[in-house]
This record gives structure tokens, C-alpha cells and sequence, in this order.
DNA sequence: TTAAAGTTCAACCATATGGTTGAACCAAAT
DNA sequence: ATTTGGTTCAACCATATGGTTGAACTTTAA
């Protein structure tokens, strides 16, 4: 066990998950990989029989870690939407922000592959014993149920459609990452500037998911009582 | 000159266009795209030379036909911003539904070949005569400024930033269609339901955004105003 | 009618690519 | 010191893939 220690398989990974996220799966080359690896292709086979499974362990590992916590926030029942929002849109901008590419990568890679990849984030996705979900969930009817109780209670818009809500909203979370190039290149921001303007939008999407969310009074009311508490939770 | 009549050359590009899209460049095999089309391999590089050449012809059409019209609303000095947003979304709603795949396409190619990409759209982007941008630009400085100015006359909420909500609208627009998979199945919807849902969202992101972007008084006073006209705009 | 030009194809080529072989290497156990 | 078993590599293999050849076929024009 020369190399058990000094891990190869986690060398492997690492530059196995750069060169996919930047390529894709067609595109990704396995001599790339082991370059990048700075390790012989054989090793590639040898830890990880063939490109397709090294490819489903590193899409799994990412989709696990990294996918699904985010995915549990919004089927959290004891969580408000409110606060689920917030965790949710800030745990996906640290998330990312730490591996920008990784949106666009699971995006087209579920779209070409979405049987294959549906079945896999099956597993990664926990469901609590109570609930028995008769067909494949990727997210959040939790989060949709308290949406209709909110307009009902009189806090939220009548005419928002909680589905068409939690589309704008992953739509503001994902667009900054999956189209980054053309937003920095059309704002002409260096990169310092993009990472900035990304930590800042973080907030910014909370607030937009809220505008659309709530009524107006009720958001004046909900920001003056969380002003202080959001600053503490944030950070 | 056998079928110049009976135009081999955009049977071919229709397949292609099918693959690409479907595949990516990387994933497009150029047999795959000669079966799909109904001829042999030889013939597409008899009338495009090579797969990248082949590629880069489709790509440019397409962001030319399709997208470069709907970037070119948003920089049309004639139009208010809030004509701009119907417009646009209206636009890419429509033009989406008639081509779902295109935007997760152009968004993965022009993430993986950026320089190549930014290149082919300064050609496709009508530059007005008056501006001569000192750098290459995808969008919408006009956008921004009516936003500046909308915020100084009181209409539009003073903490919101422009850019962000750019942003914003361009990624509420995009999800629908680029993760449509993961939002179909976790809906459990059929095709025909989430092509409704589609057509619906059209609106929806119209109302979102001007959410974000509106002090709530205005929205209401605008939405008085214009619900009749729309009406009609609309379809 | 015939020659020139454009179009189509089956077979072929060179290279790239995922994957394998067999020997060398190294660390620990005997 | 020697064996054992995991680890690493250079060279190799089979196939897939982008691209080409040369001949046949079809249309146009003289």
C-alpha cells in the first residue's frame, strides 16, 4: 500500500472534477485528466475502471455534497419560507462561489443524461421516513404548501404561483454562475469585480424573491423585524 | 446543380442543428448528424467543410436569427424599460418555446470557447452608428441609465440595482428552459403541462420583474393603465 | 448529343482516444 | 534478505471518429 497515505484517488478526483466541469463529459479527455493529475493514465483505470464511472463518482460526489443540502432546505418543514429563502439562496451563493462551474456542469450533464442522473440524485437526496413519495422528487413540495398558507393568512401576493416563484427564484441563484461570462463580459467587470458583485447579489436575490413573494406592507414589516437578526444569521 | 433546388445544404443544417443542440459540439458526432439528416457522411463536408466549420455556421445563425433581436430590444433607445422588459420576455418566451433547447446550448459553448464566441456576436449585434463602443459589449447600456432615471423620478424602488436585476430577469427567463428536466419532474408534469406552464410564465416574469423593479404605488398605477393595452399587445 | 460542372456515395485513411498489458517499483511482513 | 501484494509506468491495442478519395450519377449548357 505504497500510496494509501498520500492519496492518489483523491488527486485523481480533484483534477478528474476540473477538467469535466470545464469540458463536460464528451468533451473531457482522459489524457487530460492524468495530465492534470500529473500521474499516469493507467492510474485513471486502475482507481477508477473507466472514464463513465469515474464520471458518476465525481457527479454524485458533487451532486451529494454539495446539490442536496440545498435541495433538504426547501423541503424542511420546520422551517418558515421565509427562512427557508434565505438559507437557501445564501447557501447557494457560498456554495458556488467556491465552485463556480458547477451549475452549468450539472445542468448540462442532467440534461443530456436525465434518466441516468435522475436515478443517482434519488440516493443522494435523504427523505425522512414520514413521507413516502409515490414518484421521484427533486424538490420542495414543503416549501409550495407554505407559499398557498401564506396567501391565505393575507402575507403573501394572492396571484403569485408558488411554482412560477421557485423557478425565478433558482433562475436568479443559477444565471449568475451558468452565464457568467457574458454577464462580466457585458458589465466589463474584472474578476474581482465579478466575485464582489456575486457576494453582494446574494442578498439581492433574497430581496427580489421577497418583492415578488410578499405583499408590500408585509415586506416592510418582515424587513424591520429581521433587519438585525438577518445581519447576525448572515456571515 | 442536382438539389441546390431541393436544398440539401439546409437539410443538413437542420440535423446538425438537432445534434448540436442536443449533444453539444464535443458529444456531435458527424455521423450521427449524416444519419439524422438522411445522407452520407461525405455530403457535409462537401457543403461546410468541417465539423468546427459546420458547428460555427449554425451557432452564429442561430444567436443571429434568434437571440441577437432580443438583445437588440434592450438597448432600443425608442423603448421605456418597461416596454423593454414585455417585449424581451415576451420574445424569448416565444422564441424559446419554438427552440428549447437553444439557450442551455449557447450558454455551454459560449461558456467552454468564450473568446471564439464574443467574437462571433460583435458581428451579429447591430451597432448604431451614434455609439461606438470603445469595448465589446452583449447588452444594454440604455437599459441601465432609464433605470437611473426611472429611480430619480420616484417610480422605481432606490435600492435597487440595475445590473442585479438585469440579472434577475435574464435568469428567470433562461431556468425554465434550461433546467426544464429537473423542474418538469420535480412538478411531475407531462409535456403538454409544462409547455402551458411555459406560455403562462411568459406573464409571470413580466410580473416578477417589475415587482423587483417597481415602488409597489407605481406598479399598481401602471397595471391600471396598461392591463387593456397588453391585452392587446400581447399574442 | 455530348461535354463540363455539380452532386452523391461506398470505401478508405490517419489520428485520437478509451482502455490494457506486462514489467518495474516499493513498502511492509516474514 | 526475501517474499508478497499493492502501486506505477511506458508501450501497446482496438475502435471510433473526422476527414478524403475516386468513381458514378445528374443536371446544365452548348
Amino acid at each position: 500500500m505504497t500510496n494509501k497515505d498520500s492519496n492518489t484517488e483523491e488527486i485523481i478526483k480533484d483534477a478528474a472534477r476540473n477538467v469535466f466541469q470545464r469540458e463536460g463529459f464528451a468533451g473531457a479527455r482522459m489524457q487530460e485528466i492524468a495530465d492534470e493529475a500529473g500521474i499516469n493514465k493507467m492510474m485513471l483505470h486502475y482507481y477508477f475502471r473507466s472514464k463513465q464511472h469515474l464520471f458518476d463518482v465525481i457527479f454524485e460526489e458533487d451532486y451529494t455534497n454539495l446539490m442536496s443540502p440545498l435541495a433538504v432546505i426547501l423541503r424542511n418543514p420546520e422551517l418558515h419560507v421565509e427562512e427557508q429563502v434565505i438559507r437557501f439562496v445564501r447557501g447557494y451563493h457560498e456554495t458556488m462561489i467556491e465552485h463556480p462551474r458547477l451549475p452549468l456542469f450539472l445542468i448540462h450533464e442532467f440534461a443530456k443524461n436525465p434518466h441516468k442522473v435522475l436515478e443517482m440524485t434519488q440516493k443522494a437526496i435523504p427523505v425522512s421516513k414520514k413521507e413516502e413519495p409515490a414518484h421521484p422528487r427533486l424538490s420542495a413540495t414543503t416549501f409550495m404548501d407554505q407559499i398557498e398558507e401564506g396567501k391565505a393568512r393575507g402575507h403573501y401576493n394572492k396571484d403569485v404561483d408558488a411554482r412560477q416563484l421557485a423557478v425565478s427564484m433558482l433562475g436568479m441563484c443559477t444565471h449568475a454562475f451558468v452565464s457568467r461570462i457574458s454577464v462580466q463580459t457585458a458589465y466589463e467587470m474584472t474578476d474581482e469585480q465579478y466575485m464582489k458583485f456575486l457576494e453582494e447579489r446574494k442578498e439581492h436575490v433574497i430581496d427580489h424573491t421577497f418583492r415578488i413573494l410578499m405583499k408590500p406592507a408585509y415586506f416592510e414589516k418582515w424587513k424591520k423585524k429581521n433587519l438585525k437578526e438577518n445581519e447576525k444569521t448572515s456571515t
